[in-house]
DNA sequence: GTTTGTATTGAACAATTGTTCAGTTAGTCT
DNA sequence: AGACTAACTGAACAATTGTTCAATACAAAC
């Protein structure tokens, strides 16, 4: 045999990534093999090579596709005041995450399987996200809305916390998306608020 | 050969739990071979599985130990008020994770490596701690020091954003451990804070 | 110094790994 | 209808995997 029916290199190069990023995300990359990948696909593992060079770059690129589509999605409204913008940040983090649950996991737990030059590449995508929040932090200091210590550690905790969300929220669950966002915004405004509020 | 000089079962068995912790957290549980803890160790493969029945095992041993002594270490001073008790947790959380890194990112890490009967274990273990962080909240809450809508949800966040802090934090950094529990602390209090105090 | 038990070697096992490629069939274009 | 190209098969490759076990050299006890 060779060619299959219907056989199209556009549905079949999206039903790869489809079927890796599941995978990846429920076994971890170095437990999956292209075998299991391609009969997901539904092919031989053979044809798998005609959408990736190798295994690991078949990571890379879901990892980046997924940072880039996050970067292009959030939109900061600079005309906002910070705690405005600081809001609409954390409600849409929470939920582009959480529609995402395999990328993202994916995209923190496979970093080491990365070559050093594709991780950099992560890495700075990760970092250009960081720094959308701690522009909006920096922002909110700088007129006396917020009051934390060091915007870095700042933004690292706020996005530490947020990204938690998705380790135990399940959509059938006795919360509601909005009654989540809504009470992780109480926190982190609390927490970065300007009003002195020490115990 | 066989028997080799100056060999005990204690301290081998010390340097392969220590050498799978190691290669483990750096190349991931699936990425690891027995062949490769072995060489570490100094030794051939066979001579591993004197000290576990297999390769699952000795993971499922590194994250119950972990969880045990992270368990056994905290002590809440339950005669204290709820404030200065969340401060204990929040800083010795910070300080022991700190000491573990390696322990710690595999516990969280490789959860998918264990068979169903070894992950309720470690479950039941990771629920046990959160419960003592809820327990401190609620607390709290009962007599009006902390505001929080939903305690369990607020144990969550607050064990997310403190976790965070080994993802970047270097002791040859720019800032010392102590700065670091100061600052996670402050923001801790601020966010459960009985005082109102939104944006 | 002999015996007993412990710790390790070294080789073997079947199974699985990522990757390559010549051959073959299906879709597409003229 | 025929020619061309794109998509896939199927088999092969050497390397590596977790695990087992008889043989053997050491340590400890007497």
């Amino acid at each position: 045999m060779a060619r299959t029916v219907g056989s199209h290199s556009d549905t079949t190069a999206q039903r790869v990534r489809a079927a890796a990023l599941t995978l990846f995300a429920r076994h971890g990359f170095a437990a999956v093999s292209m075998r299991q990948i391609a009969t997901e696909v539904g092919v031989q593992v053979g044809a798998l090579y005609n959408y990736t060079p190798d295994k690991q770059t078949l990571l890379f690129d879901l990892m980046r596709s997924h940072l880039e589509e996050l970067l292009d999605a959030f939109e900061d409204r600079q005309d906002l005041p910070p705690p405005a913008r600081l809001e609409a940040f954390v409600r849409f983090h929470i939920r582009f995450h959480h529609k995402r649950p395999e990328a993202v996991f994916i995209a923190y737990m496979e970093l080491r399987n990365l070559s050093p030059e594709n991780f950099a590449v992560i890495e700075d995508l990760r970092r250009a996200y960081e720094n959308r929040l701690e522009a909006i932090i920096a922002a909110g200091v700088a007129q006396g809305a917020f009051d934390v210590a060091d915007t870095k550690i700042a933004t690292l905790a706020a996005i530490a916390l947020l990204t938690g969300v998705n380790t135990w929220f399940r959509a059938d669950g006795r919360l509601t998306l909005d009654a989540v966002e809504a009470q992780y915004w109480q926190m982190v405004s609390k927490a970065l608020a300007g009003t002195a509020n020490q115990l």
